[in-house]
DNA sequence: CTGAAAGCGCTTACAG
DNA sequence: CTGAAAGCGCTTACAG
């Protein structure tokens, strides 16, 4: 009897919980049959299944993970890692609801998610050994910009990991789930065209991440196939920011003065977009219209609404965990790209 | 000599890393040596302490926590528990702001942090046992609402935490950390009165929130400071989110055509408001001053950028995490009340 | 200052 | 289907 009661106050003190130990005595079995049955109850009987689980409640036991990590070598948990600037990456509204989805999907495997920061190289040094040291049991990888050193670190440890988005760079196999970021573009493009918009500007992100990339080919690949000439004072290169979106439109504003649609590859730099173009005294989508990317919270928190491109956010964090988990259990890398979906809204 | 090396690809290949066994072998000490090097190196001559640091480099060993924790009955990480309806909370830039940097608090200590969410009935429920088994040493809580179950959950089963703001409702005696609300409302609300602002109406934010509370007992306590009566048409009570902002302020303006300021319990409603005052054709701050409370990074992003109250997050958070693990070394409870500051920028 | 040994709470072949 | 037993990798009194 190693439990203290609680006392008078009804505080606990230092109450030590009641380990499988407790439970066999109470359930009259073994520590092997309550082990079996914390399992999934494979080879045991329906009485001792009954006992044992009585005896789970009625003593309130929960396993502990330490002693169960320890025998298994699996940690039990996932961790989140954020190889971003942080400052980027947690202005930015998708980390947030990526973030949320992922901690959801992990919730429904009843999986602790470690939160793990990375932007610079003197936290990836420090992280490092963490992660090689199977302190998680796998990665769930968000890191934009190309040639991420801790893409093949984690190979090299042999952690298994799954990325947002395509890695850009020389790796050799890496799981990664992403939306069709040019699919997206091309549906863009194609509807401002398709509302008889003639001379579309685009605003690219990074071209060293993957949807700045992508979102700016399908831009290029449906003016071809609309018989429209790439011009490249039609592009301007952002970083994804509010600011870069403002200046980046004030541009294009002064190249192309006479542009009557722009897409814009976020809805963060689309609602700098449109700051600067009512500031140059035009009106949207009137005489120019703005269809931006991620139904991020933003867009229809934007006067008029935003028109853009939806990101799977949930579906991407639940692929990533299914394929991480899947991995973990000794699968191989696998790649997903889940389609976009235009939501039509009042700026175009 | 149970490692395997790396194959010829240079691939890791089911290697198990190395224990503390292989480190004591390595330096020529027993393990107990090697444990107490790992704890600091108490009692441990020179010459061992170097030998066995020595073998620590060479075998790239790192303690394997899962059985660290099964001895020393800690956990060795910290939750971050975000107890509020998960929409509201996650679009709140402040939000970010305290994650990011309760991160880099506990980073600091070599602390992994585990994000918990339990917005809803159902997940208090489903991490309540996880909590309880002490499956981490301490909670960071974030919780605004009043009479949240969790406090009194976390109490009873003697898990340290510290609240991020004062807890509202009965508690025994709880540690939190908190800006000083009250006195950060009545810098602004002087602020504006001292810059020639006759009739200052306010936004406040939830009434079950001490922010919401506070922040608006500041703004009374300066009016009857500078003789102006507390008029209940000046007030209308938003709920933190953007929109509850604009349609306060189209609310006020009905209620008090004249007003010339306006005190906003929080940024985002503060954005909210200046959309509806220049809706209405006012100009801000010829016709009506806007001060905010937060100073997150919407404040800076607003046209005019924002007047408001900086809360000191990044203060709070380290405060929190040093309180937190004060207590888990068997320190009291404590309470800490940080100050605001007043950031002056061209909306008032 | 150091080593031998017990023990933390589980899981998992291995017999039966 | 079940129990006895070994063992996961550490820490920590306890002797010396």
């Amino acid at each position: 009897m190693t439990n203290i009661a609680p006392d008078k106050s009804g505080r606990a003190r230092s109450k030590r919980p009641p380990t499988i130990h407790d439970v066999a005595a109470h359930a009259g079995v073994s520590r092997g049959t309550v082990s079996r049955v914390l399992q999934g109850g494979r080879n045991v009987s329906p009485a001792a299944q009954e006992a044992v689980n009585a005896a789970i409640r009625k003593l309130d036991y929960v396993v502990n993970r330490a002693a169960r990590s320890l025998v298994t070598q699996r940690a039990g948990s996932i961790a989140f890692v954020l190889s971003e600037t942080q400052d980027v990456f947690f202005e930015d509204p998708n980390f947030t609801t990526l973030l949320r989805s992922c901690t959801a999907a992990l919730a429904d495997h009843d999986i602790p998610l470690v939160l793990i920061t990375a932007g610079t190289e003197a936290e990836r040094r420090r992280i490092s050994p963490y992660l090689s040291a199977h302190h998680v049991d796998g990665v769930l990888l968000f890191s934009s910009h190309r040639g991420n050193p801790l893409i093949e670190h984690l190979q090299r440890a042999a952690v298994p990991f799954v990325c947002c988005g395509k890695p850009l760079g020389r790796h050799g196999a890496v799981s990664y789930v992403a939306a069709d970021d040019r699919e997206g573009a091309r549906t863009m493009v194609r509807y401002l065209f398709e509302s008889g918009r003639k001379r579309i500007a685009t605003i690219a992100g990074p071209q060293d991440t993957p949807g700045g990339l992508e979102r700016l080919l399908g831009y290029r690949e449906m003016l071809a196939e609309h018989g429209v000439r790439f011009a490249k004072r039609m592009v301007a290169i952002g970083d994804y920011s509010r600011a870069s979106g403002e200046a980046c439109m004030r541009q294009l504003l002064t190249q192309v003065p006479d542009l009557d649609a722009v897409f814009v590859a976020s809805d963060l730099m689309a609602d700098g977009a449109m700051s600067a173009i009512e500031r140059a005294g035009l009106r949207i989508p009137a005489d120019i219209a703005v269809g931006g990317f991620d139904d991020s919270p933003v867009a229809t928190a934007l006067d008029p609404q935003l028109t853009t491109i939806r990101q799977p956010w949930d579906r991407i964090s639940e692929t990533m965990v299914r394929q991480l988990l899947a991995q973990i259990e000794g699968e191989g890398s696998a790649t997903v790209i889940l389609p976009t979906e235009l939501v039509v809204r009042a700026s175009t």
